[in-house]
RNA sequence: UGGGGCGUCGACAAGCGGUAAGUCACAAGGUUUUGAUCCUUGCAUUCAGAGGUUCGAAUCCUCUCGCCCCAGCCA
């Protein structure tokens, strides 16, 4: 499919003028630093395609996958697997620049050891309570820790000692020295190691202290000569101590931090904790789970890679909070798919058809277009005989005025074949329909009647005998709430009906040996993905999203 | 109430001193063997509000209002 035409956004911007001053020699260099402690989820994927596609655009632009692994706590490498997979799954490559802040602890810990030597940062033996009470609070301003004026001899072999194992964990910190009583708490001698006593998924045993966020992140940064290093908003208020970091180190490279509003979309949760809640509560299959705002579940789902870019593209980039409407990305889903999707017939609630002038044991195969636009995409062959299955819903014992489809005495087109007239029907104790007794009329092959009567409705069809057997899985908002986090748990807003399960669908026998992933466009009602969980036996398909339906909003009224 | 940000159509979003792009939604028509797709048309005299500078302001200045973020040894 045609990808987005991009559109300017500030950071684009502010890149362009880079570009033309020659602020780098023409690189760009930017990097994807998720933290391997859960699973990516659209809101990453709109900074992934941020930072690739900004290199992607540019000819000297490359972009960095980092892992952003300095808390072992949380951190494992299913992650990074899952991490990984989802990037490329997208349509991202970052060669062989695969990188992890673990790689550049030592590192690390030398520009610590540089910087207590400058007199910029000294070991503190307050615990976490002291500590936050020394930080002072948002109006009153902190006071300095006992420590803050230790000799540099003496921090040197605290810090030592601090990575040779010789403290508990919690009984000491190296912390930056920088204004205990800054308006901007992160610069209230923010700590920068601290001691945790936890095996690390790439360093083993080797480490007992692990650095922070914001003193690895820009080192790492500059370490990867990054350019442009994109964040979300929240850090807005890092940036100076991002800055002081590398102006007191004097590192060569000193990225440009840019920070950028993250994605809101309505209906979801985007936050990683909130997402694992739900997997560990079992209230959705899994980081998977074709509800979930993942990428893993939305690609079970049956989006596209392509249609994410493209979303990811057209809600722009800014600095203005916002909460993106579920039919923006919908409609990026359809529009791809309707492109690409091979069309078929699946009859979702299935109402049986007689055909009554049509011998039993009679089959007409029918060869019809994959695609109703593009011919290229071939033809396949379907077969008619006596018994069908029509979606119940095209049947009305009654139907109104505006009603184009089947009722008592009513005729209309089967899509692909003949023209269909409903001379009788069958019901049950309850009044429910059972069965229809119909004719056809083998004149109208190709949709028009020799004699020129006109139908007004198409319907959809499956050969009873022919057809598979399938389940088809008819997903709804997850949440009920169009956002779910503002008031009290999220928990309590969570839609009772976002999954509908149909277990007797039937589908055209064309599909049989369909592999899992294929998304489908079923006639008239939506595209459909089969499932990637599919255990053996029975077709699985999953509802990506509906057709846009008219009929539906003017029933509705 | 200290500091840092943000406010352009119902939802997003360009615009950066020369007189409001685009997408989604919505509405009305047309084509159609999917009530799909596609096509055409309409949809902000106005840019949170009030002043000011200017021949000219969404864009510059001042004030006001509203919303978000920050007091982890998380990222």
């Amino acid at each position: 499919m045609t990808e987005e035409k991009v559109q300017s956004n500030f950071i684009r911007t502010i890149i362009a003028k880079d570009l033309e001053s020659e602020k780098h020699d023409g690189k760009v260099t930017t990097r994807f630093p998720p933290e391997p402690n859960g699973y990516l989820h659209i809101g990453h994927a709109k900074s992934i395609c941020l930072n690739f596609g900004l290199a992607n655009e540019n000819e000297k632009g490359t972009c960095n996958l980092r892992f952003d692994d300095t808390n072992p706590e949380k951190e494992n490498i299913e992650y990074i697997n899952a991490i990984k997979s989802d990037v490329e799954w997208l349509g991202f490559n970052w060669e062989d620049r695969e990188f992890y802040s673990s790689d550049y602890f030592e590192k690390l810990y030398n520009f610590a050891t540089q910087l207590i030597k400058n007199g910029k940062a000294y070991v503190c033996s307050l615990n976490a309570d002291d500590m936050r009470e020394y930080r002072g609070t948002l109006t009153k301003p902190g006071k300095p820790s006992p420590d803050r004026d230790k000799s540099i001899e003496d921090n040197i072999e605290l810090f030592e000692s601090m990575r040779a194992g010789e403290f508990e964990e919690g009984t000491h910190t190296l912390r930056a020295k920088i204004d205990m009583s800054s308006s901007n708490m992160n610069l209230r001698d923010p700590a920068i190691y601290r001691i945790k006593k936890v095996h690390h998924h790439r360093t083993g045993d080797k480490w007992c202290i692990y650095p922070m966020y914001d003193f690895t992140h820009c080192l790492s940064d500059s370490i990867e000569n990054i350019t442009h290093s994109i964040c979300t908003l929240e850090f807005e208020d890092h940036r100076p101590l991002y800055d002081w970091f590398l102006d007191e180190l004097k590192t060569e490279c000193h990225p440009q931090q840019i920070e950028f509003a993250r994605l809101n979309l309505e209906y979801t949760v985007m936050s990683k904790r909130k997402l694992m809640k739900l997997v560990e509560k079992n209230l959705v299959e899994g980081w998977n789970d074709p509800r979930m705002p993942t990428i893993s579940g939305m690609r079970r789902r049956g989006y596209s890679p392509a249609s994410i870019r493209n979303f990811c593209e057209r809600i722009g980039v800014g600095k203005k909070e916002s909460r993106i409407e579920f039919g923006m990305l919908e409609e990026k889903v359809r529009e791809d798919l309707n492109e690409n999707a091979k069309r078929v017939s699946c009859i979702l609630k299935p109402l049986k058809v007689i055909i009554e002038n049509l011998p039993e044991d009679e089959v007409i195969e029918l060869s019809t277009q994959n695609h109703p636009q593009k011919p290229e995409m071939g033809e396949r062959i379907v077969p008619f005989s006596r018994e069908l299955y029509i979606e119940r819903d095209d049947f009305m014992i009654d139907p109104p005025k505006k009603f184009f489809r089947l009722g008592p005495g009513k005729e209309v087109r089967l899509r692909f074949a003949f023209f269909l007239k409903c001379i009788d029907y069958k019901t049950d104790e309850n009044g429910e329909v059972t069965e229809l007794r119909c004719t056809y009329d083998p004149e109208t092959l190709g949709g028009k009647a020799p004699d020129g009567r006109k139908v007004k409705g198409t319907i959809h069809w499956v050969s009873a005998k022919h057809a598979l057997t399938a389940r088809v899985n008819l997903y709804g908002m997850l949440f009920s709430d169009i956002n779910p986090e503002e008031s009290g748990d999220f928990l309590e807003n969570l839609n009772p009906e976002s999954i509908e399960v149909l277990d007797d669908c039937k589908i055209e026998p064309s599909i049989k040996d369909a592999e899992k992933e294929t998304t489908y466009q079923f006639e008239r009602q939506g595209y459909f993905c089969i499932d990637s969980n599919d255990d053996a036996n029975g077709l699985i398909f999953n509802r990506t999203v509906s057709l846009r339906d008219t009929w539906a909003k003017i029933k509705k009224g």
